[in-house]
DNA sequence: GAAAAAGAGAACAAAAAGAGAACAACAATA
DNA sequence: TATTGTTGTTCTCTTTTTGTTCTCTTTTTC
């Protein structure tokens, strides 16, 4: 593919902060205006770099107005979640590089802020969370006691977990018999959020 | 479905705002005076694109004055999922009078029609299907083995189980240690979907 | 200083949006 | 009953917006 000039890249950013602001892909008027530019013609060189990038869905002709990126990493309403990235005990969560939204039905959210992880792992597959699914987070510095949690250890790795709280300790329960509960002090752990909905994909779980 | 222009797009929030204050529905002229035009006609051809677009109920003729909306409860876009009823071993699924749509990720979904149950019961919790939780069948009358089916038993009882099929015979297993596999002649067994995609919520498992 | 990249501005075609007239179905009214 | 006004619908025509393609100039980069 060719590489894309630094303008190319500039622009293409934009365009993807302006996706997670505006319901409508901006249209080139709009995007000159943004950028601060008095060339319709000069702008659209760029897209068409983009475009023959892979990274702007062609608009055939007249044919749809704005520009829309190929990927569908877009908030196409404000239904939809933030993928974040995966988690998996042990380790930190592991961010993405290019957030996209997915469309969660009402009654998996909360109305906080909320965000979605892909679980790594079997360390809760009693609790029907499977290797793969994936979890919406409440984002809470908080918990109730039999809550599952994200919590992150000595401010580095990250896990989802049972929690239980007591006024000098904190412990992680998993939902597996081959993995152990761990205490900690209270100022060890950090709660980053609360699960409040799973999902799974069974096509997904076939192609692995 | 087609995609909404802009304007039509900005209309459509426009009659919802006006829907949440007012009582009545507006008509055509309110709506132009309210949004600044000076031509019915114009304004017309806009909502009749929301009629197409199924956001607007269709005014058979001139039977009735203004211009309403279509309930909330059905599909705003193409990517919600009709929820049909409720599905447990041993009876027949429990439509529900009033089905509604729900918003449903990509990735659970696939390019053939779908629905969405809620699964009652323990009989797959081995499988990571709790009581409660939601299942994403793909219409479809064959099903490969080891595949999760949703099958008609003599065109009565509906049930949610792996399936292992024969030239003779058909086995439906559960995923729980206390419940039995059942067996049956390929006759009296329907297939009427496929699992394809799970989601569960823990605010509704709490709230139990 | 040459090549590449970026920009300005004009011109064009198609889509979208709008204006306005005409008409039929209906409701209210005299 | 006849009339009048409102409302939804359809139509043609005009204007505006928007993507696209040019040519030419300016800026950046090596």
């Amino acid at each position: 593919m060719k590489t894309l000039t630094r303008r190319q890249r500039h622009i293409f950013d934009f365009l993807r902060t302006h996706y997670d602001r505006f319901p409508t892909p901006p249209t080139l008027d709009e995007l000159c205006a943004a950028l601060g530019m008095a060339s319709r013609g000069s702008l659209h060189k760029h897209i068409s770099a983009l475009i023959e990038a892979g990274l702007v869905e062609p608009s055939g002709g007249h044919k749809q107005t704005g520009i829309r990126l190929t990927r569908h990493d877009k908030a196409v309403t404000d239904q939809d979640l933030p993928f974040i990235g995966k988690i998996a005990a042990g380790k930190p969560i592991e961010a993405l590089e290019n957030i996209h939204y997915m469309a969660v039905p009402d009654m998996l959210k909360s109305d906080k802020p909320c965000y979605v992880l892909q679980v790594q792992g079997d360390s809760m597959v009693e609790a029907g969370i499977f290797d793969g699914d994936w979890a919406i987070i409440e984002q809470r510095s908080y918990a109730d006691n039999g809550e599952i949690v994200v919590a992150l250890i000595e401010h580095y790795e990250a896990t989802l977990k049972y929690i239980e709280q007591t006024p000098d300790k904190v412990l992680l329960i998993p939902a597996n018999a081959g993995f152990a509960t761990m205490a900690y002090r209270p100022e060890q752990i950090e709660i980053q959020g609360v699960l409040i909905g799973q999902m799974r994909s069974y096509r997904t779980l076939l192609s692995k």
